[in-house]
DNA sequence: CTAACGTGCAACCAAATGGTTGTACAAATG
DNA sequence: CATTTGTACAACCATTTGGTTGCACGTTAG
């Protein structure tokens, strides 16, 4: 469980901040598949459904893998886990300053 | 549990995908403290500081409650846990897909 | 009262984002 | 072979983002 850089949190959870990267995302979990064929559920370019793809290719959310002259697209759930474990980190400091918080009221 | 918008939840990952705003969201958990206080930590303006944790307020991160001449910046862990919530459902799905995956296995 | 402090906000700027169109090329199809 | 399909990539554009400075205004301290 290497840390991670802030390039790389930035890039997690800049990729996860737009609709249509997560709806991107929770289709390939169900089933992996072609770009073209995600292209074919937006209303917006090939292209850029291409770039969509290529944000969640960088923050390692999906990778690709070459079929021919298709590229099919795979969920990567490390990186939806890693996301998982930074905002756990929150909630450990938030633990922590509640016990904090209880020591002083114990001792006082 | 209510569900959130999609605009919540684009709010809610952008206001995270940001290094100095994930800093404030971790100082003010450990420990509210004024805005003017945060903007002591960094190397960026007053004004910069302020509009971070106005991105972060927007997203319902944190929340100001004013002490005299004082804006106190508290930290909002609901927020965090709606964004848990949400990778969650990238889990659910996995399982989901697993599950489908097993039967399909076990039946043929 | 005067000065300093903390904040709010507007104007501005460079860079990144999210979209477009167009071109090029490799792979599959007829 | 010629055509279609799927992809890659560049150029371009509008909007958003992350920063700046400057100014106004209420609050506290001397």
């Amino acid at each position: 469980m290497d840390a991670l850089t802030d390039d790389e949190v930035d890039a997690l959870f800049r990729a996860l901040a737009d609709r249509t990267r997560r709806d991107i995302v929770a289709r390939v979990i169900d089933a992996e598949q072609s770009v073209s064929a995600l292209a074919e559920r937006y209303a917006m370019s090939f292209a850029a459904v291409q770039k969509h793809v290529s944000v969640l290719e960088r923050a390692s959310l999906v990778a690709k893998r070459r079929r021919g002259r298709e590229q099919i697209v795979t969920a990567d759930l490390a990186a939806v886990r890693r996301a998982r474990a930074v905002l756990d980190v929150y909630e450990q400091l938030w633990r922590h300053r509640a016990a904090q918080i209880d020591a002083l009221l114990a001792e006082g």
